[in-house]
DNA sequence: AAACAAGACAACCGCAGCCAG
DNA sequence: CCTGGCTGCGGTTGTCTTGTT
């Protein structure tokens, strides 16, 4: 198994794109969908490999990304995963709507592993760090619980795996086995009602998980409920997005049965001022800032919360859209994608009559009804 | 103000799995 | 069954920005 054909091919450019790169193959995936990877690159006259536009689509231009910095909750749910599922990024994100395995991993290598050691917490085993123990050697040579293992030679790395914890499920008193990511999924699905608080208790308790009480909270007596109660993807997702492995089909499905965490719509997608403080500044705006950091994130709109949020879903939902549609009909970033909230609402009501324009395109692209 | 370090982010690399021929 | 193309994934590296001295 070699390199990957197209890479072996000449005068491919590498490294960053530009911004006339980005919307050829934006221009290229709305109007035609992405297909095959490999024919991309030739069709939509880059000179690049399939390979590097599938990762710039995945990881930049797709509409539904969530820029912006993570949210403490996100990072708590992040940090969640990662002691039941490992360095499985695509999962985690898969939990995760608008964020990429990218990411994700990038936030945990370069952000919430320091967090966790400050805190005195191996972040691969999630457990504290013994104080003989020198953290870095410790931490390095463990690895979470895995179920399987997607790499053969993933014990290679510096990060062996440690022997899978195993579990036996909350819901009775057998002495059934699970995966912890089998655990994790069937817990996710089956949980529902006014129970869920205390099975998720009792869920993460499990895994070990000593190091929430680490992580402040206002109020402990919800803080697991609180810290997952975002494991379910937002409530509603505008696209049903063509790109793989994420599980947004299922997201739109657990939420509109109502039977999601959310449906008090106390999920807090999108915190703004959680985690990380918003670097972004108007004046300093480079030249290829990723327009979909700039379009407006309908889970990145405000602090709604509860009825506010239901309420403002449907809006949020076509100001997306509106929003994506436009940014993937017109030229890349200007200064003007950088509003207020208010003129982005004012725009928003004066776009109403290309709204059903850009909704066909949209479609068309998507191949999906909407 | 310049040099350096650290952090954040984007992109690449290599491997494994899937699947059609 | 075998082979090769393609895709997805996770690890790693490179580059740019920001902070510190």
């Amino acid at each position: 198994m070699g390199r990957h054909s197209c890479c072996y091919k000449q005068k491919l450019r590498k490294g960053l794109w530009s911004p006339d790169e980005d919307e050829k193959l934006l221009n290229y995936i709305t109007n035609h969908g992405h297909g095959c990877w490999s024919s991309v690159p030739k069709l939509a006259g880059l000179q690049r490999c399939g390979k590097s536009c599938r990762l710039r689509w995945i990881n930049y231009l797709r509409p539904d990304l969530k820029r912006g910095p993570f949210s403490q909750h996100e990072e708590d749910l992040i940090i969640e995963l990662h002691a039941v599922l490992g360095n499985r990024w695509s999962q985690i994100a898969a939990q995760l709507p608008g964020r990429t395995d990218n990411e994700i991993k990038n936030l945990w290598n370069s952000c919430i592993k320091k967090k966790l050691r400050q805190k005195g917490i191996d972040p691969n085993t999630h457990k504290p760090v013994s104080v003989s123990g020198d953290a870095d050697n410790d931490s390095e040579k463990q690895l979470p619980p895995t179920s399987t293992s997607h790499r053969s030679n993933d014990n290679s790395s510096d990060e062996a795996i440690e022997t899978p914890l195993p579990i036996i499920t909350s819901s009775n008193s057998s002495s059934q086995i699970y995966s912890p990511t089998q655990e994790f999924f069937r817990f996710q699905t089956t949980t529902a009602g006014s129970h869920r608080a205390s099975e998720l208790v009792e869920f993460l308790s499990f895994h070990n998980l000593n190091y929430v009480s680490e992580i402040p909270n206002p109020n402990p007596n919800s803080l697991c409920f609180n810290q997952t109660s975002h494991l379910l993807p937002p409530p509603s997702i505008p696209l049903k997005p063509t790109w793989e492995g994420t599980d947004f089909t299922a997201a739109a499905a657990t939420a509109s049965g109502g039977s999601s965490f959310f449906d008090g719509g106390n999920f807090p997608w999108g915190l703004p001022e959680c985690g990380k403080t918003e670097k972004l500044n108007p004046t300093a705006i480079r030249e290829d800032k990723k327009w979909s950091e700039i379009m407006e994130n309908p889970f990145m709109m405000g602090n709604t919360t509860g009825e506010q949020n239901q309420e403002s879903q449907s809006q949020n939902e076509s100001m997306y859209v509106e929003n994506l549609s436009t940014a993937a009909e017109t030229e890349f970033i200007t200064e003007s994608g950088w509003q207020s909230q208010t003129q982005r609402q004012q725009a928003q009501a004066s776009s109403d009559a290309v709204y059903n324009k850009h909704l066909h395109t949209l479609t068309v692209s998507f191949g999906h009804t909407l």
